[in-house]
DNA sequence: TTCATATATTCGATATATTGAATATTATAA
DNA sequence: TTATAATATTCAATATATCGAATATATGAA
């Protein structure tokens, strides 16, 4: 019944995506393989930095490896990677539309005004 | 053409997912709306500290909360949460089986032996 | 009021994550 | 061999996360 471990592997799994650049890393992958030099291009982000978030994300297998003499292609292994962080995103958003239309019942911001009396 | 800010959002969004008592308090709430008292209990963790993890679930919209008398009573806000959540254990699952195989092709772990002459 | 119960917040200590700079590795070419 | 290009790793500084203990807040009851 002891199931600590299984949440300690599944929280480190995702840990991944709780960084900016590595789900920006997952977005640009998601247009192909890709090499780490044209990631580091297209991400405006230091090369070793950018191998220090792909070695979080080797670890986990979250991305595979290809060689091609000197450089070095990266893919997502799995696309129901970005699925789920994808449905992740939608989530956030719709989480988002809610708090605003609260905002709005309770504060009145952006909210067409009533006819007040004063 | 700046999708920085983006996926800063997104990030910090998914970022209940990196720790193992909020994937935890996660599925606990799955069963249903609790108190905290009964999820501290559940989870048999200190009520400061779940009340910590709460809040930061609670920030991102993540759950939502209904009061009753003295109890506060805690909810997943959007089912895609345990969804994609769940999606991604399969990936890790999926990821751990394939890092086996490949263990067993190169290393010859948990494979049948191969005739060999000494 | 005052008290008790349930939950939240603050604070300080420790652990973990992120980064740039420097250095190491790996594969190819000369 | 040596040189070069592409990528990875190490290290030290800084930032962020986690935790327990103490304190604060909110509600309902006496």
């Amino acid at each position: 019944m002891d199931n600590k471990a299984l949440y300690k592997m599944h929280a480190d799994f995702c840990k991944f995506m709780g960084n900016p650049k590595r789900i920006e890393l997952l977005f640009t992958l998601n247009d192909g393989e890709m090499s780490v030099e044209e990631m580091a291009t297209k991400m405006n982000i230091r090369m070793a930095n950018l191998s220090q978030h792909l070695a979080i994300m080797r670890e986990r297998g979250v991305v595979t490896v290809r060689r091609e003499g000197t450089k070095i292609f990266y893919r997502v292994s799995n696309p129901k990677t970005l699925k789920a962080c994808l449905m992740m995103r939608d989530v956030m958003f719709e989480q988002m539309r809610e708090k605003l239309s609260i905002l709005r019942e309770t504060a009145g911001y952006g909210k067409r005004r009533e006819k007040t009396t004063v």
